[in-house]
DNA sequence: CGCAGTATTGAAATTTCTCAAGCCGAGTGG
DNA sequence: CCACTCGGCTTGAGAAATTTCAATACTGCG
């Protein structure tokens, strides 16, 4: 059977780790050679597999490499929490090497590839070298700003504020980790998703979609996202990206 | 003056911070008597105080004495958003080290003492100490836990779910913390800081608020919370403790 | 005592959800 | 190639939840 890598050349594992601590960090030469030592594991998911079930206590943490990967909260009424999306480089579930028991679970969104570390490799290098552990550290607070700023979202801004801030932050994030062409990028959530993560009933989803779109500030159609006007969309959704914090 | 230490035994400052750490990570004897060297400096805020705002770069962190502190954003509108409660002996603003500008705010809800501590003497310490790194690095993770909880409320729970869940989270955390008394705890928040909470109006926190009295679950009165019947407020909530992670 | 901030109440205005139906496009099997 | 089905999108309208507005208590404090 044919690798993807024969047609679109899949980022290397290593390369996409170190490009991502190095985001957070700035590491040593030493740093960088262990990370490479890190051994890792490929595995193709299918829409809404779970890669990890609230409850569990996983003994690996994974990396995304293509595709897009969501954490969720189970309520005890079935109901279903998205709580964050995760692109190309992110470590949805890094926090599960020092918190064992998961409190959310993490399915695909469609077809995807991740990379699995096992975690005692992981925690080895933490200790040996404290830089790298910095680094995944600030990694993990880059995501807590992000929940923090779904709160605020939820609790605070407006149907269409939520929906715009969504598309804001994903295109965003899209751009920096080089998988949006232009100021589009794959989104692959239905309306029904989209309310699942912002708190609201898919027909209010539809509405406040109609409305941006009316406005000439997004296009979105079969999980594909096409910002049409930056600065009006960031407007009106309040977007401010100083939490991503792409910076360091 | 006198200070307080005379009256009600402050705990102190190295002790509880060592506490801290300790429950996150076995620490070595090294690794605490490399806690204590932290020099710290003691600060009592007023209500309202800010101790970090929004866009600033601290060049400290602080860990909470005595009272209670909130993280929370402003929204362009001016309109608040609270994110975070904060009890004796947690960091609120760790996260600052690594973030350098800060994306929300800090501020006190009442009388509060806090310890400061100078960024550059935490970050050489987790450089020498990577056991000690990795105690806060999951006290950070932690934090992220009560964030993703947060959203679900602000989502997906009912008025009265969202209300009792916080009343859930917030004695189970004081009691953690040693503060509470029984089954009662301070909580510092008019009605309509519980709004700006968890996303609903002054209005709609009172008729939660009375229904849950009515329904005998919990009494709140005077910035004191005291829980009536805890495993009926627990179902109300959904509350899972799980997320909260008291485990190790 | 009176002020300021908070809590409570009722009712109208508004938003949001639920329900129900129709539509559209992709994939399937005859 | 077309009819059919399924899932997701769209629409409208009534029901329900929520907010806003307005007025009235209550409380601690100067």
């Amino acid at each position: 059977m044919l690798d993807d890598e024969d047609f679109a050349p899949q980022p290397n594992i290593s390369d996409l780790l170190v490009a991502q601590a190095s985001e957070h960090a700035k590491l040593a030469d030493s740093d960088v050679a262990a990370l490479r030592e890190v051994h890792a594991r490929k595995r193709v998911l299918t829409p809404g597999d779970d890669v990890v079930h609230q409850g569990e206590r996983p003994a690996v943490a994974v990396m995304v490499l293509e595709g897009m990967l969501a954490r969720y909260h189970t309520l005890s009424s079935g109901e279903r929490q998205y709580l964050s999306f995760h692109l190309r480089g992110n470590l949805p579930d890094i926090q599960s090497l020092f918190l064992h028991v998961m409190d959310h679970s993490l399915c695909a969104l469609d077809e995807a590839v991740i990379a699995v570390f096992p975690h005692d490799q992981m925690r080895r290098m933490f200790l040996s070298r404290p830089n790298v552990a910095l680094a995944f550290w600030r990694l993990t607070l880059v995501d807590a700003a992000v929940f923090r700023q779904a709160i605020t979202s939820n609790g605070a801004r407006s149907h269409t504020g939520r929906l715009a801030h969504l598309f804001c932050e994903i295109i965003v994030r899209a751009r920096e980790a080089h998988i949006a062409n232009g100021w589009s990028c794959a989104l692959p959530l239905s309306q029904g998703q989209l309310g699942q993560a912002l708190g609201m009933s898919h027909i209010s989803v539809n509405r406040a979609m109609q409305w941006l779109r009316r406005e000439r500030l997004v296009e979105f159609r079969k999980h594909k996202l096409e910002v049409l006007d930056w600065t009006g969309l960031a407007r009106i959704a309040g977007f401010d990206p100083t939490y991503l914090h792409i910076d360091r």
